[in-house]
RNA sequence: GCGGGAGUAGCUCAUUUGGUAGAGCGAUAGCCUUCCAAGCUAUAGGUGGCGAGUUCGAGCCUCGUCUCCCGCUCCA
């Protein structure tokens, strides 16, 4: 047990450790900060908006010049509204609920009722049970929570758990973020209400048909997009883990009705390959099952990576059916099925028309920071018998790495810094370089070591006399000398 | 949302029982010129999260509020 409580302290000291290293090294800052912040929402600094940038572009070239048969969109935030009422947002996440305060335990008010009216019926007193049930549904259609709370009061309705009456106040929770669209107010407020949209993929849904047929596509086929997506998270925190705003990556399979099976194991191998291709270690990742499918999905799972805090969700592939595309079809009126004139071996005639089944592949942007972070995050300790150092290293893969070169002059005389800009120039049209001529040497590395800078080039007396120079590797810290000449090229090989 | 902990300079932290805030690191400017942090000089930076109360006097006591962390809860 003490050894458990150890671990989970270490753990805890290691996540408060690459928070504060984000924010002190302009990777993450809290949102509004200066106005003490706004829960869960977080800005992203000069370093950091360079690493989400280089891993959104990591994602996004796998997936669509990788693919010949994957496309991209971007689609707005804001949608109609009667998209959530298809995709089941609206009906499924706008419950008032209750919590008990002993047991901590949170009911949706109707199922308490209703739970309890099942006992009166169960205990022959039909009447009462009809009359609960009722008023309930009365209040229920007035939104008039303060009555529901007296008539739970009022019939002594118990927490299962707890066995008291000690409710808290009912709530609503709406899981998305709504606002006013159009300049003009309508008398129902209703009708001008549009929500931040709590998923990317219905932006992919609805132009399923606008993409094949623009794009001449045939089965099977990919839609991918990153953007932003916005939940009303009832608690959201463990820093970028889970926020309210939040950037998505995902990409809906559309393929045919029966294979899905075969597309999603496939999907979840190419994932996981994803994941590996960028170098960290197999065991930091494994597949997590859905026992509990949503209402959408016939097969389902999560690869989880193991964060400072943890076994987490990083991503979800979901095998989606065609539960979207058809509740589009119902809700619009516009046929969302394909032609597809593959031919049946079964019939010998083609497969006809069919609306699609999804595999759906959804990675958070923002969680695959957080991994990349935690992962790259390293504190060395390089003491020697005459003295204590230690450092800080965020091991990027290179290709993800923000500031991919530093180029420093070893002292700021003798024409050292007018070279160093000369070879600045050579370089930064091809990728981030960052020039530095303050503090000694020694300091400098680690200020880039601690931003994750995979190479150091030091430009010194001897550049003069022929031209080369030492280029110094993050990881291993080990330097060599090389014609200035080849930095670039030598740089730009090792971030490929 | 409930319970617990926390909030003092950019960071890490001091300030013994209430008497108008300090250090180290960091930053900036200069000196030195040195291939792996911690050489020298100078400077800047805080209405102690915010608001109220008690007190002659509050960083310290009380209340409220905001934010963060941990546990529970939630997470289609």
């Amino acid at each position: 047990m003490a050894n458990e409580a150890n671990k989970q302290n270490q753990r805890d000291g290691r996540f408060q450790a690459i928070i504060s290293h984000c924010k002190e090294y302009g990777f993450i800052f809290p949102s509004s900060e200066i106005y003490d912040g706004l829960q869960a929402v977080y800005d992203y600094g000069q370093w950091g908006s360079e690493l989400k940038r280089n891993i959104r572009d990591y994602w996004w070239n796998s997936m669509t010049r990788l693919h010949d048969n994957i496309v991209g969109i971007d689609a707005a935030i804001f949608m109609h509204p009667t998209t959530w009422k298809a995709s089941g947002h609206v009906d499924n996440f706008n419950d008032p609920m209750i919590d008990n305060k002993d047991s901590k335990k949170r009911y949706r008010v109707d199922h308490l009722i209703e739970g309890y009216a099942a006992e009166l019926k169960t205990a022959g007193d039909e009447a009462k049970s009809d009359a609960l049930i009722a008023d309930m549904e009365a209040l229920i259609a007035k939104d008039d929570f303060p009555g529901l709370k007296t008539l739970i009061e009022t019939n002594k309705i118990k927490c299962a758990v707890s066995g008291t009456c000690n409710w808290t106040d009912i709530r609503q929770f709406n899981l998305m973020f709504a606002t006013e669209f159009g300049s003009t107010v309508s008398s129902d407020g209703e009708d001008n209400k549009v929500y931040l949209r709590p998923e990317t993929a219905q932006g992919i849904f609805v132009n399923f048909l606008n993409v094949q047929k623009s794009g001449r596509m045939k089965l099977p086929f990919g839609i991918a997009q990153i953007g932003k997506a916005f939940r009303n998270e009832i608690v959201a925190r463990q820093f970028i883990f889970r926020m309210r705003e939040f950037e998505q990556m995902e990409m809906q399979f559309f393929i045919r009705p029966g294979t899905q099976k075969e597309w999603y194991e496939k999907w979840k191998q190419t994932r996981l390959d994803w994941h590996l291709s960028l170098g960290f270690p197999a065991d930091k990742y494994r597949f997590h099952d859905h026992v509990k499918l949503a209402h959408y999905a016939d097969a389902a799972c999560d690869i989880e990576f193991e964060f400072p805090i943890g076994f987490k969700e990083l991503e979800g592939i979901h095998s989606r059916t065609d539960f979207d595309l058809r509740q589009h079809q119902e809700y619009s009126k516009k046929k969302m099925q394909y032609f597809d004139n593959d031919l049946d071996p079964a019939t010998g005639k083609p497969f006809g028309n069919y609306i699609p089944y999804v595999i759906e592949t959804s990675i958070g942007l923002d969680r695959m920071f957080l991994a990349v972070m935690s992962q790259a995050y390293t504190e060395e300790d390089l003491s020697t018998e005459e003295k204590k150092d230690e450092r800080v290293v965020l091991k990027f893969p290179l290709k993800l790495a923000p500031i991919k070169l530093a180029i420093l002059p070893l002292v700021k005389k003798d024409g050292l810094p007018e070279i160093a800009r000369q070879l600045m120039d050579e370089c930064k049209t091809s990728f981030y370089t960052f020039y530095e001529e303050k503090d000694t040497i020694g300091k400098r590395y680690r200020r880039m070591d601690a931003l994750g800078t995979p190479f150091c080039v030091t430009i010194d007396q001897q550049t003069k006399e022929d031209g080369t120079v030492t280029i110094r590797h993050r990881d291993s810290m080990v330097q060599e000398r090389v014609a200035m000449n080849q930095v670039r090229e030598i740089v730009w090989k090792a971030i490929q």
